[in-house]
RNA sequence: GCGGAUGUGGCGAAAUUGGUAGACGCACUAGACUUAGGAUCUAGCGCCGCGAGGCAUGGGGGUUCGAGUCCCUCCAUCCGCACCA
């Protein structure tokens, strides 16, 4: 085999490893353990395209560099199986989406195993598997039967809540709880029936039900989270979203809020995605502060960041939604505020946010008192003030709010100026922090930042406030109104929600004859036969997406256990992921809910981490490059991009796939196209040149690259480190095939080197020092760059190492030996055929990483580069031990040196390691 | 609007600590070998200039003997959030 036959080697050695169970890992070692993971994927039905492996690649090319070097390495993946578009297919063609997932699922498999990624498969899990949901429905009922104490700060039993109630009531306890939640005392508690403790319970519980106001797509038949709505329509399809009242089962991941802002700190995560958790967390100190209404019992409470403001308030402004509106309006003013809220309530969120410019607001009619000067401002509702955000209320301060400096100037509202260092314009407020407060009484002449706390102190002294903090983090959703999901493991008695007991889980997914929702408007579990639990009806809402994805790092630790969700010994072993992989369009979905979740289960005491990835990597996504071919209106010619502009002419997209460098295969077009067949072709240099622009890769665009076909023609090695030689592993880019011949052409010329004619051959001679040099050269940088993920460095690196050794013509063992080991993170087939060839046994994953030896890299003499003034004027060669002094001596020695200087002396002169002298006259 | 990132040849990019900008690859040009080449090898390849030389890392300014890299400012593109009081 003188050939590169890439396939007959890539065929061989993927079964040879499959076999011989090479990639599997063991939950004990004396190695020190290595853990890193992929981002798993939906398996959707079009299989993977290009873009899809490039972090696997890297992530690949690290587990086995890390194995290399002495490592236990726990490389998984596994299948986010639960999804909309297997079960939109099933509602389509009734067929079950356990099937159409498996079968996607087989060729996701496939395509990944093609590319020689190093996973240990016998630890792949699916979260649709109900080995697997078990566990997820094990954990809901954890976190049902939790309450957060937030003078522990941590996730209690709620055993230990109930045995307080019962002994003191709860005026004493601190916990994350509704906000409607009365205060009870013992005997109240003691009183109370067991529906009436289940009901109160549910206040406090860190999974409950509520009345929640949710985004209901009615198209899709479910509720979707915040994240899930793109501008009022659903990220997936694209259908309209509304706002509804349901009772809907959440998570109080509010109650983890700071400590979800705390934890950031300590992990090495993209400075971006914390930055966009921090913001959806979105901390903020002030004051809630109570204005009293004239002529009314009722008090409006509101928050405020800027108390310092506060003698600028004006008006105030209640959100429509607010229970106060009813209490508050006057009888003159009933009808206008009650048009107002039904529209409110009508406006979907995109007609509010398209119309954010344009304020709108009615007057209730009533008065409130300021707290400190006594007036009275009056209260408006507006839509621009949020139900959900603070207190529902705010007090309007026109001069440094620009909202309600738009507002005030609609309705003809004073503008009082409360900053020296104020300057409106007539269409702008001004929030400056900068300044002296002025106009504010007893906060006058002070800074804003002084007066913050000033004001804060006197709000709390005169008992009308308190400092607060507030988040813009909302309790996460948990439930969907679909069939492919994990069932949420509740039952009903009585209308109590009680969970179904240990023993019987996992809860399995019932069949249902149809995958739509009931004529009842009931999720399509509302169609399962014998769906409850001792005549008691189960719950009918399954988990949502993110479920399955919040722990499932723990389950490949130990994956096959049936008595627990992961055992001790493993969790121990691996404790956490050294290093996680994938999109950042995650960042404040599945990388906040997971975080959450592991909080709680470290609260509960069952794992040792609070933060279960030390580092993540989030790789760029890659774009569609599309190809377009330019045909003259009213004519079957198409014209080559060079010249469309003699002609008017309409782009088409072409297959990228029969575009190479931007050249069309003309006979290809014309076999593509019905009416292409008898075309005309206007070429440029016998070549028909086609435009490009970058896109969203997708079918319909005809840019999809598949790696499928990338691997048979050149290889999964190829193409491997084609991937990577594309740019930085974080930057996003178009796909662009052009440039793959580079890296084949390599690859080819690695394996010539240990050809020599038809026959495998290598010498045993000693290597030379040249040699040895850049042996070992390459293999301290590679060795840096996979170490700081630079791998498109790392594959430059092999390229000019190959090209020298090729010109040296070494065919030496000891060089191509120690090589073939660095290459195989990389291009594991050829070298582990050419590890064999070379006489070795087992895998070249055994094999330790050769250590590069420092007296290799030293030369003999260095050339420094001399500059007169900070421009370059010649180089002159020094012993490579010559000391600062020498170096320096030798350069001003220098006849031709001398000339420049021109007799001046010289001011300063700087010899720098990086091998410059720069001389200063 | 707020937050984040990026800007270097025809293209993808490199430059790890402030030290010869453009490594490596693609494309292109010329040549060699060849019946042939979409194989292989050799050489060239930032821009202006015949040349010496000059100009070049989005624009402008600054610090420095020396700036792609540090500071200020402006511009462009992309991503995230978006009435958060």
């Amino acid at each position: 085999m003188a050939e590169y036959s890439f396939q007959e080697i890539e065929r061989k050695w993927q079964q040879y490893w499959k076999d011989e169970k090479v990639y599997e890992v063991s939950n004990g070692s004396d190695k020190p353990k290595y853990y890193i993971m992929d981002m798993f994927p939906y398996p959707s039905g079009a299989g993977l395209h290009v873009g899809h492996p490039l972090g696997y690649i890297a992530s690949d090319i690290v587990a086995r560099f890390k194995r290399l070097n002495g490592y236990n390495v726990l490389h998984p993946m596994g299948f986010d199986s639960f999804g909309l578009p297997a079960e939109q297919y099933a509602i389509q063609t009734g067929q079950h989406p356990s099937i159409t997932t498996d079968e996607n699922i087989a060729r996701y498999k496939e395509q990944l195993q093609a590319l020689g990624f190093s996973y240990d498969w016998s630890r792949e899990l699916r979260t649709s598997d109900p080995k697997f949901y078990k566990w997820t429905q094990w954990i809901f009922k954890l976190i049902y039967n939790s309450w957060y104490n937030t003078e522990s700060d941590k996730a209690e039993h709620i055993d230990t809540l109930v045995a307080a109630l019962a002994t003191d009531g709860n005026a004493d306890i601190k916990a994350a709880c509704d906000e409607d939640t009365p205060t009870i005392t013992a005997d109240d508690w003691n009183g109370f029936s067991e529906k009436d403790k289940q009901l109160f319970l549910l206040k406090y519980r860190l999974t409950y039900q509520a009345e929640t106001t949710v985004n209901w797509c009615p198209a899709l038949g479910t509720v979707l989270s915040n994240d899930e709505v793109k501008d009022g329509f659903s990220e997936r399809g694209g259908h309209p979203v509304v706002r509804k009242k349901m009772p809907q089962w959440s998570m109080r991941i509010t109650a983890y809020s700071d400590r979800l802002l705390q934890g950031l700190e300590k992990i090495d995560w993209p400075e971006p995605i914390k930055e966009m958790q921090r913001n959806w967390i979105g901390k903020s100190y002030g004051a809630e502060i109570d204005f009293s209404v004239v002529n009314s019992s009722h008090k409006i409470r509101v928050f405020t960041t800027r108390i310092d403001t506060i003698f600028g308030v004006s008006f105030m402004v209640l959100a429509p939604e607010s229970e106060l509106v009813v209490e508050l309006t006057t009888e003159e003013q009933k009808t206008e505020i009650e048009e107002y809220v039904v529209a409110a309530k009508n406006r979907s969120e995109r007609e509010r946010m398209s119309d954010a410019k344009n304020v709108t607001g009615v007057f209730t009619g009533r008065y409130a008192e300021h707290p400190f000067s006594g007036e009275k401002i009056p209260v408006y509702i507006a839509d621009y003030v949020l139900a959900g955000y603070g207190t529902g209320a705010v007090m309007a301060v026109p001069s440094g709010d620009q909202r309600d400096f738009d507002f005030a100037k609609k309705f003809n509202l004073p503008i009082p100026l409360i900053n020296d260092a104020q300057k409106l314009t007539k269409t702008e407020a001004d929030p400056t922090k900068e300044g002296k407060i002025i106009n504010s009484d007893f906060l006058d002449g002070l800074s804003p930042t002084e007066a913050m706390e000033r004001g804060i102190e006197e709000v709390e002294k005169r008992g009308i406030g308190v400092r607060k903090v507030n988040y813009k983090l909302r309790d996460a959703i948990f439930g969907r109104q679909r069939y492919w999901g994990e069932p949420i493991p509740v039952y009903y008695e009585e209308g109590i929600p009680k969970l179904v007991p240990d023993e019987k889980l996992p809860l399995v997914l019932p069949e249902v004859d149809e995958y739509l929702p009931t004529e009842d408007g009931d999720p399509p579990l509302g169609r399962a036969k014998d769906w409850n639990y001792k005549g008691h009806p189960y719950e009918l809402s399954t988990m949502p997406g993110w479920a399955g994805s919040s722990w499932y790092f723990f389950r490949y630790m130990d994956p096959d256990n049936e008595s627990e969700f992961c055992s001790q010994e493993a969790l121990k072993y691996w404790k956490d992921v050294d290093f996680y992989l994938g999109g950042s369009e995650h960042a404040t979905g599945h990388l906040l809910y997971s975080r959450f979740w592991v909080k709680f289960l470290y609260d509960m005491g069952i794992i040792e981490v609070d933060e279960y990835a030390q580092k993540l990597v989030n790789q760029g996504m890659i774009q569609g490059r599309s190809n377009f071919v330019y045909r003259i209106d009213g004519e079957n010619t198409y014209v080559s991009k060079g010249l469309k502009d003699q002609h008017k002419t309409t782009a088409i997209h072409v297959d990228v796939n029969i575009v190479k460098d931007d050249v069309l295969d003309v006979e290809a077009f014309k076999q593509s196209r019905a009416d292409a067949k008898d075309a005309e072709f206007i070429l440029e240099d016998g070549k028909y040149h086609c435009g490009w622009e970058v896109e969203k890769m997708s079918k319909s665009k005809y840019n999809v690259v598949n790696p499928d076909d990338l691997v048979q023609k050149y290889g999964a090695d190829t193409l491997r480190m084609y991937e990577m030689f594309l740019g930085p592993i974080e930057q996003s880019k178009p796909w662009n095939t052009n440039g793959i011949e580079g890296v084949y052409k390599f690859l080819r010329k690695f394996w010539s080197l240990f050809h020599q004619g038809e026959a495998f051959q290598v010498s045993d001679e000693e290597p030379t020092k040249e040699e040895l040099k850049v042996l070992h050269g390459t293999i301290k940088k590679v060795a840096e760059d996979v170490e700081r993920l630079s791998l498109n460095t790392s594959v430059s690196t092999f390229m000019i190492a190959v090209n020298e050794l090729s010109s040296l013509k070494c065919n030496k063992r000891a060089i191509l030996e120690p090589m073939t080991i660095i290459l195989s993170p990389f291009a594991p087939h050829i070298a582990e055929e050419l590890w064999h060839l070379l006489g070795n046994e087992g895998t070249v994953v055994d094999a330790p990483y050769p250590e590069f030896q420092e007296k290799y890299l030293v030369e003999d003499s260095i050339e420094y580069p001399v500059s007169v003034n900070g421009k370059m004027r010649a180089k002159i060669s020094f012993a490579a031990d010559a000391s600062k002094e020498e170096v320096e001596a030798g350069a001003l020695a220098n006849e031709t040196i001398q000339k420049w200087l021109d007799g001046k002396d010289p001011k300063k002169v700087i010899v720098v390691p990086k091998k410059i002298v720069n001389i200063v006259v």
